[in-house]
DNA sequence: ATTACTATAGCTCGAGTAG
DNA sequence: TCTACTCGAGCTATAGTAA
């Protein structure tokens, strides 16, 4: 899209780009110079024109089939818009983002200690997060909005999906991990599926007890970091 | 990209695309519009007045900090940029391939079948097709170039991957699968990495004896269609 | 119904320049 | 240096129309 290296200028990207949905990608499609407008949100004219102009520009091949018009894009144009694909996911995918969160550590109901030391749980997250978390969660609860309104930004992106599961009649739920440090240590935010707190409430894991290793009680003030993987929103 | 569901222009995506790129998705960051122009093949003044407009827009906030410029997008503009995202991606995703191809069926050197009919593969291939292949493969001469052009571009999207092994100090090559069609019979063409042939020829594997089944010799004439998943380039 | 030409209107960009 | 204004040039879309 942007004309790094050469590549062509977002006009004829985002014309590509619509030929591709139109499936002129690898064999030829019926393209009229009005639907393709009418997608792009041009005149008949301007976009029979553009056609042209792609043609010209050894992007597409343009074959008239009676009143109709069969539109290809050429091995060069579907490289072009194979490059735009791929620089523009990568740069998706480098963009991290680091939120800091701020709050105070509050006693749970004891469900954490539970649910985390699961053996199917302690299984999961050690294949998903590759550390053994201790049995049991930091709750932090974010008092400002705007640590909350983060939340659920964060919430909104790709993380760690860990599947749900059941055991003995009991369900465990699914739920979303974040990477992220709290002092020097890793942390875990949990986004579970099925929760018990509100969307105020932080729910961390980490490879060590937390509270004996920093010297931690309720009501303590802590900072974290997460980092998210990137811009994508989370599938599903 | 396409203005479907009053989405903004080319230009406006574009810029916004490179702001992403500059970081300031999530926080503000320093843009000059000299740097903005640069990145996007505009002079300076043009991508000032389109961080103007932009703004106007509602989409980023410009904030003047000392002799440079703060931008960050806001929530809208990143959802603009997000929805956009997620549209190319499914329309990548769902953007299947059908080739068609005809060429002349032929013997080869037995090797087909005898790779194939190793217990190793035979179990690979169970597991990544969902079928067991019979023994051996059918050789396909593709004489016309378009087709051998056709069966290049193949090779470069994303098929299924089935790894190689050594047994027995014998070393058995990786290849990449694509699902298809040979009349009315499952069939699934292989690109094995290390190949005895050159680039004109396709080797198909099927659950049946297709030559027993179709009545097929050396010579004759046939036509298969093949799927690709998607247009992105197989990773790795 | 198509495609696509010509001519005009309108918009975007770039040069010059000020703050 | 930086941003961002004005104004004119050039380009692109549109309207009208032909085939």
């Amino acid at each position: 899209m942007s004309p790094r290296r050469g590549a062509p200028d977002p006009k004829t990207m985002s014309t590509l780009l619509e030929l591709v949905r139109m499936g002129a990608a690898y064999s030829s499609a019926d393209v009229s110079s009005g639907s393709l407008g009418r997608a792009l949100g041009l005149t008949q004219q301007a976009a029979s024109h553009r056609l042209i102009e792609l043609e010209g520009a050894g992007l597409i091949s343009r074959i008239h089939s009676g009143r109709s018009l069969k539109v290809r894009m050429t091995p060069r144009g579907l490289g072009e818009v194979r490059s735009f694909y791929g620089e523009l996911t990568e740069a998706f995918e480098k963009t991290r983002v680091r939120l800091v969160f701020s709050g105070s550590v509050f006693s749970g109901m004891g469900k954490g200690k539970y649910y985390v030391g699961h053996p199917e749980y302690q299984r999961r997250f050690t294949e998903a997060l590759g550390y053994r978390p201790y049995p049991g969660t930091l709750n932090v609860k974010l008092e400002e909005d705007r640590y909350v309104e983060q939340l659920r930004t964060l919430r909104s992106l790709g993380g760690i999906r860990v599947e749900g599961f059941k055991r003995g009649g009991e369900e465990f739920s699914a739920l979303t991990c974040f990477d992220g440090r709290l002092s020097d240590e890793r942390v875990t935010l949990l986004f579970i599926d099925i929760t018990h707190y509100n969307e105020s409430v932080a729910e961390l894991i980490s490879a060590a007890y937390l509270r004996g290793k920093l010297g931690l009680k309720d009501g303590d003030r802590v900072t974290f970091t997460i980092d998210a993987a990137s811009l994508v929103p989370a599938k599903g």
